[in-house]
DNA sequence: CACACGATTAAACAATTACTTAATTGTTTT
DNA sequence: AAAACAATTAAGTAATTGTTTAATCGTGTG
């Protein structure tokens, strides 16, 4: 993978190549954007949010989030299938919290500082 | 807002409050969101990525992307609306690259640690 | 001014997504 | 075992999204 050639140059061709074979390893990619893909969604973010906070279960989730619960249920399973949530059944109630994972916490901070780039006022306070 | 009742106790009711207050300022988790959909496609991602390191244009973004020109312009487009990235125009072509904003620089930082995370081999070397 | 080229827009389509309501599963209590 | 409650799944629907092809806009050149 040397020599790629590009139909216009523009003085960068020589280098362009390192970033093609990143670009060509597609599945990284894919795997990325599953995971951003969970943030693009309004509501799931604002329950991921909740839960880097707290462990909660679905009723309190739908409460807060004033949603029903197959639509919580939907977004949590979503969220839980790229490994960004976890759960655990106690009794009836099946409590979610924020994984353990380097994604997770690197996703949360993001979170984090974007709400304050977006709003500095509000999140000033936040705990 | 103090004192919200949850359907269930858990305990930590008296401190949901806070992240309360934030979850129904909803205006700033849907800007967040927008954000993140940006990347929920693995092609706007590989995009932005490549974006970050170069500033290039449309016919070689859609040439390393192996996508045709209209598909490029379309994710471009949504991703200047975002404000991720900026553009020049040089005679017949335009030109575009990572916008020069803290909300870029963060994202750009977060993916590159991501990609980290997926495959440690893969993005060793990267430039 | 006509033409070529790069970029964007428009129209159309397939695929995905988020939600609702209804039904089902799992657990606890009586 | 039956009833009650929490959670999930299923089916259906409206809305959104990513792509293609064709047409249009902008800029530079013969």
């Amino acid at each position: 993978m040397s020599g790629v050639e590009l139909p216009h140059q523009h003085g960068e061709a020589q280098y362009i190549t390192d970033i093609c074979c990143n670009l060509k390893s597609d599945k990284n990619f894919y795997e990325a954007a599953d995971i951003f893909k969970q943030f693009g969604d309004a509501n799931r973010l604002k329950i991921f949010y909740l839960l880097c906070h707290y462990e909660e279960c679905v009723i309190n989730i739908a409460y807060i989030m004033n949603m029903s619960s197959p639509a919580v249920s939907h977004h949590l399973k979503f969220l839980k299938s790229s490994g960004l949530i976890e759960s655990r059944r106690n009794g009836k109630e099946v409590f979610y919290k924020m994984a353990d994972t380097k994604e997770s916490q690197l996703l949360h901070q993001t979170i984090e500082k974007l709400l304050q780039f977006i709003c500095p006022i509000d999140t000033k306070n936040t705990k």
